[in-house]
DNA sequence: CCGTTTTGGTGGGGTGTCAAGCAAAAGCCT
DNA sequence: AGGCTTTTGCTTGACACCCCACCAAAACGG
């Protein structure tokens, strides 16, 4: 309840008080229960203005750890964090997840046993695990569904997998989604709705309306890499199709053409290296394709009308190419309206924007008002 | 609180406290609050089943009024609804809304205390006004953003406006927002994300997502007639761009076009009266406008993965030729995991949905549990 | 006609919140 | 330095709300 007053800006006890409107001796009844699990610390005095001089309170970031991965098609990223979603310990290494379910995951288990020895912390401070998986799920229990890249993975039930290792929740999104939550409770918190794009080997794309994920009937919204785009009808896609966005401007397709013109590419970070290298070839290629996804970022804004738009992924990185095509064909083509008031901005987070969100997600769970409150409901019982 | 438990789907007393497992003392006392307030009436009891006859309750919705306005571009509807948004009274009329509001707002404001006279309605019977205009809003002020086709609207307060003439709240809203609340609310209620495309002489859509209407960062949410269309470069829209949807689709394009090929037509319902009427080529056009139609909706379900989508306006109603040639298209060119599950429907409230959906919007404000706490507790401090 | 069943209504007990008051710890003034 | 003021933290009594248990009413069934 009083738990979010406590992440963010505030305080003191009476502080508290004002800001609820809530009587001082509830606030501190309140605070005495969150003192008492710990959630909470009271960090000396500070400064007085004229009185008694108050208690700061803060949050006790250090009260357990959530356990994240961010599964990418080939490359994956596993982090321990704190509560505070500050990553304490990372590992990345190339890992095909085509290796299907049980070949990963045990490997992902393996990696947060090693992590948590390194910073010293046991099992029984793992308040959750978080991952992302390059695919739609369905949120509600954990399972991937239809997910083209990752084959073995449908309908797996990954909470149930991690049932018999660890007695806490466990929750899985896409990873774009991950993505679009970590920028925006990191960076845009006040923004209700956010567009946040991945551009590395594929494109997608994770929407935050009203300030929540939306994740679509299906766990498959934000499907952007799909959409045609124009006087692109010689490109064939993996899709069957032809135009597809992600065929023109996605790190996989720049790379071929790069190869193509005889410079050697293979992965979306060879051709984000080859424009930082300050490659010309592949510098013009990417700012071509930011016009491209331009043009189908200005039908997104229109539809959606968010108030920023984030770039991420590989090619997200080098952003002043990209961002500059974009800018370019999204004013353009978009109403005054929607985009008088839009920004349109790198990532902040990087490569780990994904951990990070993944670790949101959980501790936006985990230290929920509900969860909280069945929190001390529970150790009250137990009493 | 128990509000909308009474609204939907339930109920006698007893049943009352077992879907919401308070205690039954507490349901009866929060019912006698609702009956002192004549917001529910008891309807006498029903069978038994083998004891004491339940006491059935029903919600008085005649218990108030709201009066709702569907400004079209040049057409505009009236209505007073009861609190089931069942209409009582309407009148349309053919109304040019760039008369300024003043002028429309005079001959709505007259409207409505003609209609209060025809049902022997009083304005302390009115519970609040609901306004839906062609255009953006600015739903927390009321007030149009720069509405293309509204020339002195442009941040003009409605609700200033009503409030020298009623003490009542006034929510404003774009139309088509109200007509995809309307569809939503009537016949999708379980749905969580919903698309409503109003097809008339404009193209426009609304979108419910996580059960709410998505009004985006300016009120721009939707804006799908200016997307541009594969091969339709010839097209020019009066936005200025070329193969807007809306300049290949809509109503006036069509009108426009069957005039050239030496059919009489002005207007979209024109074109939906000659499609009724079986003139071939308004079928054949209609029908192709459903496939240009589709690309557009393709990418919109990739984007945000609906459940469902309704087509509405002027040439939703025929609604044969479009759907074909919508779904045609549509299931060719989305993911089969966002089409896998997706229904694509005809509106069921024609072109009511817009005063229906004002009412809904209006009645959900004033029955929501805060605004009836809050009148409750009122009237407590004024005994 | 009496037990059973289901419902509606009433009173006692418990929990949580509020309001008021008191103690503590500073700053400020004389 | 000492008292006053201010601000904060903490305790106590009162009130509101909700639950539990009991009782009355109204049907059905044997």
């Amino acid at each position: 309840m009083l738990q979010l007053i406590r992440d963010g800006t505030a305080v003191t006890r009476a502080d508290l008080a004002r800001r609820t409107g809530l009587a001082r001796s509830t606030v501190a009844q309140r605070v005495d229960a969150l003192l008492a699990h710990k959630l909470v610390y009271e960090a000396g005095g500070s400064e007085s203005t004229g009185g008694r001089p108050p208690t700061v309170l803060a949050f006790n970031h250090e009260a357990g750890v959530v356990l994240v991965a961010d599964l990418g098609a080939t490359h994956s990223r596993l982090a321990i964090a704190d509560l505070a979603s500050e990553p304490l310990a990372e590992v990345t290494q190339d890992l095909d997840i085509a290796l299907g379910p049980e070949a990963v995951l045990d490997w992902v288990q393996d990696q947060f046993a090693t992590l948590l020895r390194k910073i010293k912390r046991s099992v029984a401070d793992v308040r959750g695990i978080g991952i992302g998986v390059p695919g739609p799920v369905a949120f509600g229990t954990g399972q991937p569904i239809s997910p083209p890249i990752m084959p073995g993975w449908d309908g797996f039930s990954l909470p149930n997998w991690f049932a018999t290792r660890y007695d806490v929740p466990v929750l899985v999104d896409n990873d774009v989604n991950l993505m679009a939550l970590g920028e925006h409770w990191t960076n845009w918190r006040g923004i209700e709705h956010l567009l946040f794009v991945k551009v590395g080997t594929g494109i997608g794309s994770g929407i935050v309306a009203g300030g929540h994920i939306h994740r679509g009937a299906q766990g498959a919204a934000g499907d952007i890499g799909h959409i045609r785009l124009h006087q692109h009808e010689d490109v064939i896609c993996r899709c069957g199709n032809i135009g597809c966005l992600e065929a023109v401007a996605g790190g996989r397709a720049l790379a071929i053409r790069l190869t193509d013109a005889g410079i050697e590419a293979s992965t979306s970070r060879d051709v984000a290296d080859l424009v930082r290298a300050g490659n010309p070839t592949a510098t013009q290629m990417v700012r071509e394709a930011g016009r491209a996804l331009g043009e189908v970022l200005a039908e997104c804004v229109n539809f959606l009308n968010p108030s920023v738009i984030v770039i991420g992924g590989d090619l997200g990185q080098v952003h002043e190419q990209l961002l500059a095509g974009i800018r370019e064909v999204t004013f353009r083509r978009s109403l005054p309206l929607a985009t008088g008031e839009l920004q349109t901005v790198a990532s902040q987070l990087g490569d780990r924007a994904g951990v990070i969100g993944g670790a949101i997600m959980l501790i936006e769970h985990i230290l929920s008002p509900a969860a909280i409150d069945a929190q001390i409901q529970q150790a009250g019982a137990a009493a």
